[in-house]
DNA sequence: TAGACGATGACCT
DNA sequence: GGTCATCGTCTAG
């Protein structure tokens, strides 16, 4: 894919770097158009609360694939949450999404999700909101029918919190909330 | 092969 | 604020 900003190398830079861009979601022949306001950088084999830490497994093979990729996994076997590697091969960084602000497609969003709040503020609801599932692991965010194409808000400030719902590495403020105007 | 547990969310109080 | 549903994945034996 075309270098998107970001895929720094950095996952700390990435994931701050990656608030304010717009996904595209036409999955199931619904639009639903969103902006990426919540995220947690999660830093491989360095990172005791990353998936990667134990070395690859069939389940977290994605993120030792090439940055772009799209890594989705089951969490506490209800829901589905996904990433976005940023690393380069071999270096499992990925950056999950906590949250989106819908802007298109909201009907379908509250189809998906059977009531009309709360629509994608949390890693689960959003992945439902869009339609994401387990078939999307592995799917390049540059490509039909999950596109992260550009970026639609510039926010106004980061806030850096410790990551939600680990029981590792819970100190590092790796959570980044966006505030938008 | 069994058992533990988890990057959560919904619902009830 | 607290409890619990629910099952895939990983690890130990």
């Amino acid at each position: 894919m075309t270098a998107a900003p970001w895929l720094d190398e950095d996952v700390i830079v990435a994931a701050r770097s990656l608030l304010g861009w717009r996904i595209v979601s036409d999955i199931d022949g619904s639009q639903v158009v969103a902006v990426i306001d919540e995220v947690e950088a999660y830093a491989g084999e360095e990172d005791p609360a990353s998936h990667a830490y134990r070395g690859r497994t069939p389940r977290n093979g994605v993120m030792f694939g090439k940055p772009g990729g799209l890594y989705v996994y089951r969490s506490y076997g209800i829901h589905w949450c996904m990433n976005v590697v940023v690393g380069p091969p071999g270096i499992a960084r990925a950056v999950l999404l906590r949250g989106v602000r819908l802007i298109e497609g909201a009907d379908t969003a509250i189809e998906r999700r059977g009531r009309s709040d709360h629509l994608a503020d949390g890693p689960g609801k959003l992945t439902q909101a869009l339609g994401v599932t387990g078939v999307m692991d592995g799917h390049r965010v540059d490509e039909v029918p999950l596109r992260i194409d550009r970026r639609e808000l510039t926010p106004a400030s980061i806030v850096a919190t410790p990551r939600v719902g680990i029981s590792k590495a819970v100190h590092n403020p790796w959570r980044f909330v966006a505030q938008f105007e």
